[in-house]
DNA sequence: AGGTCCGGTGTTACCGGCAACATCGGGCGA
DNA sequence: TCGCCCGATGTTGCCGGTAACACCGGACCT
């Protein structure tokens, strides 16, 4: 308290003012640590404050003070620490992302979309990747995530035990599931209204009247949607769904449920995903079976690949894209108060390619 | 510094002794904060110091003060923030990662084995997806990712663009790219030098002499050291490459090339990748052709669905597993001082289906 | 018996920002 | 002309940890 700083910039020896002393950082030193405020400020003779307001764009900076943190600011190749600024702020700008079977089609595409929206925001996604759907690694992946301070919490796969989890637990963070939740009947998807109505009046219009269904597994919710609205529009067009069996979205398990069948009960089989009916399809070959003269088959989702599978796949285009993106933004919406809760519309597409045909006589 | 704290437990007023005044935490009240280490300390009646090497793990605890701390813990239910620790310590058990194309197979299965990886070892992956390859978004990523100070940077996917970035840029931090970097001729990879000469010399057992390549994007790295490789071991098992049609690794790319043709002038197809292949394929039988009674196909990667197209695929199987836990690996043994280089050995297996067959004389 | 060492803890400083408050000089009104 | 207000900037404290050092009492040594 002996004597007060002088303003008086130049001064020889302003050093002795500066409240924390810091080993002299030579310009030319390789490996130097990254500069901070703190250095900007010294170099630019003004307090460190000064150099946090400029970051933070207060207008109030007079010119020649504003030049001087510029320079500085340069010279130094400046870079703001976010794991210091999120200690006092609580904004750490990153999401955590909570996902099994990223290597699948649809999680790793609403991840990407998700991961693009974030980075448009200012965000950076914390991915864990979870070997196993039960609650314990969940629950662990779940803390692994807490520790990083994340802002928001996203899971990309919706199983029973990953809704459950988030029902459960209390985030002190907004927290979201980026696949479809369980449609209840009054809700009315476009998928299940507009979408699957018309993938079967396609099928009706062929004549087919037994539909054979390729469930996804059922501990999905995505998958119990599809199966709901597939058996809601199969009776009111006046279809009959002879058969429903259970696979895991693979082409294995496609394969597997049609090569297990002692006969094939019906003239259409819709698959809950496109890799089910690609499996599905080549069952249907090696049983002597033409696609589409003798059995008519669809999927769900139109993977890039659908439209080049033998034959190519009829389906029905779900928009993956526009739930990853819109999961982040109600996410970072709700992070910043502004409670927008656009219904994210899950939008489809009917898209007839040639793996359907006229039914047989 | 008047008088010095007592440290016999219970006293009443022992809480002017505090280093820091805290607004109290009312066990009832509903939102409050995490407990912090100061909270911990206050209630066991220690310093916060004793609570951080508990916390370590630093063994000369006595078991009373042990046990106090163990309750206290557990009581307020203690969670560590990882952004204070990291402040100090450096260390934030982040590793920043890097991709476009995440909805591709290659990238997605990369990031989910190295994801799984980081999470074992304690690290978390913050994924930055990349719309476009250019110079300037990768930096923009990059700089993204650097502000959240991670530990390693990994790159997913190995374009020109993304080594070139990797080269001139520096990072402070451990860097790699997970995909196979060019691969020089001395370096005797398991892939040029057993996989796919296995593959040349399946196709050439069946009497096949002029191949027709699909190439993968030339600025990838793992596309010209697919095409260099096949190149390799055609010479010297006698086979002719006749024509190398560049694609984009999409099906829709396989079958563009295929269809654009005037004459097949080759007996077999060898694709970069499996989903080039299956729109070859279409391509072909589009063109009358029969697979493989007339024109043989193969892959590379070994993808699940490869298994159920029709025909089955003949291909390559790559341990792209393997490849994104052995980056994460090498990573965190980079981070942590071991400079243990295992040399990540590309593993790949000679996958034969009914894509293949005997030349047609 | 006094000094020394050492195990167990407490205290202080620091990481790099942000927020609140303090300070200083000049313009302006009374 | 003096006090007040205000704009521009500096100072201090804090976020939640870790690290270094200080301190205290008892065992051991001479």
């Amino acid at each position: 308290m002996a004597e007060q700083a002088i303003p008086t910039p130049g001064t020889a020896d302003r050093d002795a003012g500066a409240v924390r002393a810091r080993s002299p950082r030579s310009a030319t030193s390789g490996a130097r640590r990254p500069a901070t405020i703190y250095d900007v400020a010294q170099a630019a003779g003004v307090s460190h404050q000064t150099v946090s307001r400029y970051l933070k764009g207060f207008e109030g900076i007079r010119p020649e003070t504003r030049a001087k943190v510029e320079r500085a600011l340069t010279d130094l190749e400046y870079r703001p620490n976010l794991t210091a600024r999120s200690l006092t702020t609580g904004r750490s700008r990153r999401i955590g992302a909570l996902t099994h079977d990223i290597d699948k089609y649809g999680p790793s595409k609403i991840l990407g979309s998700a991961s693009a929206a974030a980075r448009d925001a200012g965000y950076v996604l914390d991915v864990v990747a979870l070997d196993t759907g039960d609650m314990d690694s969940i629950a662990q992946a779940l803390s692994m995530i807490a520790e990083h301070d994340v802002e928001a919490i996203l899971a990309l796969s919706s199983t029973d035990e990953m809704t459950k989890a988030f029902a459960q637990i209390d985030f002190r963070v907004p927290a979201l599931i980026a696949t479809e939740p369980d449609e209840p009947a009054r809700v009315a998807s476009q998928f299940a209204t507009v979408g699957m109505p018309a993938l079967v009046g396609h099928l009706a219009s062929l004549g087919h009247r037994r539909i054979l269904h390729l469930a996804g597994p059922s501990q999905w919710s995505a998958a119990r949607n599809r199966t709901r609205a597939l058996e809601n529009a199969a009776t009111e067009q006046g279809l009959a769904v002879v058969r429903t069996i259970e696979g895991d979205w693979s082409a294995q398990s496609g394969h597997a449920a049609v090569s297990g069948l002692a006969a094939l009960e019906a003239t259409a089989i819709v698959s809950a995903n496109d890799q089910m009916a690609l499996g599905a399809i080549l069952a249907l070959s090696e049983r002597g079976l033409s696609v589409p003269d003798d059995v008519s088959v669809t999927g769900i989702d139109d993977i890039p690949d659908a439209a080049f599978y033998l034959p190519p796949l009829t389906t029905l285009r779900m928009d993956l894209t526009g739930r990853g993106r819109a999961a982040v933004r109600e996410l970072i919406g709700r992070i910043d108060g502004s409670e927008a809760h656009e219904p994210r519309a899950v939008q489809s597409e009917l898209i007839v390619r040639r793996s359907t045909g006229p039914a047989p006589r």
